[in-house]
RNA sequence: UGGGCUAUCGCCAAGUGGUAAGGCACAGGACUUUGACUCCUGCAUUACGCUGGUUCGAAUCCAGCUAGCCCAG
């Protein structure tokens, strides 16, 4: 059997190739180049594929005795990940462009890749686990359920979930992965834990989209929920629901952006008790079963990456979309952010929430 | 230029004789393969509009000045 292993250069990958590399299989190591790292002026550190990261993937590939290639997909990177998030943040709403990449550029681009280099399987560093049942495979979460990341992979079908390798899921806890890298000899056993948006050097996401879209934001009106106007904010692109920080304004208590409207380039903000809500929609929606259920389901669900799941009621309105009510409301369901539901440790799939 | 009120950190605001609360904002850190949220730490060191006075001791009492607001003009 020969596998395609899809190494960032990190810990988690470089311990799924050893894995994979011991369990017998012909193994090819690759990286996929996704942006010009110049271009963004970074160097090294928290991004996955800078030219350290190249060298990191590449030593822990020669030290298993494994080929390397590194694909360029700066081009489909660009089309799908960037443009989008860049449109996404100018019609104020908030992308997650982790959840956009695993989606074309691992489970499009580099499955490709894998089907033309004649392997049977591709391989990642992700923390989440597949197995295959009598009604197909599933998407479980990983043993190590402090880094599940089975949220960024809500997108996957069933021929893909057939073609996946994931043994970072059957890892305890972050220093197994660490000894195993240790064990393996990797230079990057002790890396740190990549963060951020890999595509922005520093917190500045802003300042991305303005230099992508070669427009600057424009300034337009804070104001209250009740329409009076507060103050001027910066450009809807700086904001995103629920944020708090930022906002230069001060208050007799905290206050929150609850809406932006990008037409007419206003920004809400009120108080915390107005974020919170139990009903919201989502389209774009992925049943990993590849079957939409003609039920209401009830179920667990989540709306950010960081988010405890809620149990929820999910009622499917069409091939793609969903209507969610939570039994609790939720603080500041973002529009752009995914929803992902859960059925105990099952990842049933997911959605992406639009403005209702 | 008659009367009244107010002047404390960037903003709001406690404090009414005993040696400057708190909130917001901001900065740094933690958390985190998205943006946020959250949490932790820091943030007026003789300083409380200015100048004097009373007092062992004042932001807190007194006087004058200055500024702003309000009501009469």
């Amino acid at each position: 059997m020969r596998a395609l292993i899809a190494m960032s250069g990190g810990v988690d990958s470089s311990v799924a190739a050893k894995q994979i590399k011991e369990a017998g299989y012909e193994c090819i190591g690759c990286t996929m180049k996704l942006y010009e790292n110049e271009d963004l002026g970074i160097s090294s550190g928290k991004t996955c594929c800078s030219l350290d990261d190249i060298a990191d993937a590449r030593a822990v590939c020669a030290k298993l005795g494994m080929p390397y290639y590194v694909f360029n997909f700066t081009e489909n990177f660009r089309e799908k990940v960037i443009d989008k998030f860049v449109r996404c943040y100018q019609e104020g709403i908030t992308p997650n462009p982790c959840i956009d990449c695993n989606r074309y550029l691992k489970w499009d681009q580099l499955y490709n890749r894998m089907k033309e280099l004649d392997c049977d399987y591709l391989v990642t560093g992700h923390y989440a686990r597949v197995e295959k049942t009598e009604n197909g495979y599933i998407l479980k979460k990983a043993k190590n359920l402090a880094k599940d990341q089975t949220y960024v992979l809500y997108n996957l079908t069933q021929e893909e979930l057939a073609h996946l390798l994931l043994p970072c899921g059957e890892l305890e806890d972050k220093e197994e992965t660490r000894t195993l890298a240790r064990e393996g000899g990797f230079r990057n056993s002790e890396k740190p834990d990549s963060q951020d948006i890999c595509f922005v050097p520093d917190v500045d996401y802003a300042s991305v989209v303005e230099r992508y879209s070669g427009k600057k934001s424009v300034p337009g009106n804070f104001i209250d929920t009740e329409g009076h106007v507060i103050a001027e904010h910066k450009g809807i692109i700086h904001y995103t629901i629920g944020q708090r920080k930022g906002l230069g304004l001060s208050f007799t208590e905290p206050h929150y952006v609850t809406k932006i409207d990008p037409v007419a380039n206003t920004v809400t903000l009120g108080l915390s008790a107005d974020l919170f809500s139990t009903d919201a929609d989502a389209n774009d929606m992925n049943w990993i079963s590849g079957i939409v259920p003609d039920h209401p389901v009830r179920c667990k669900a989540k709306i950010r990456y960081r988010h405890a799941e809620q149990w929820a009621t999910v009622i499917p309105t069409g091939e793609k979309t969903v209507h969610v009510t939570f039994d609790e409301p939720q603080r500041a369901i973002t529009p752009g952010q995914s929803l992902v539901l859960y059925d105990g440790d099952i990842c049933l799939g997911g959605g992406v929430l639009i403005r209702s």
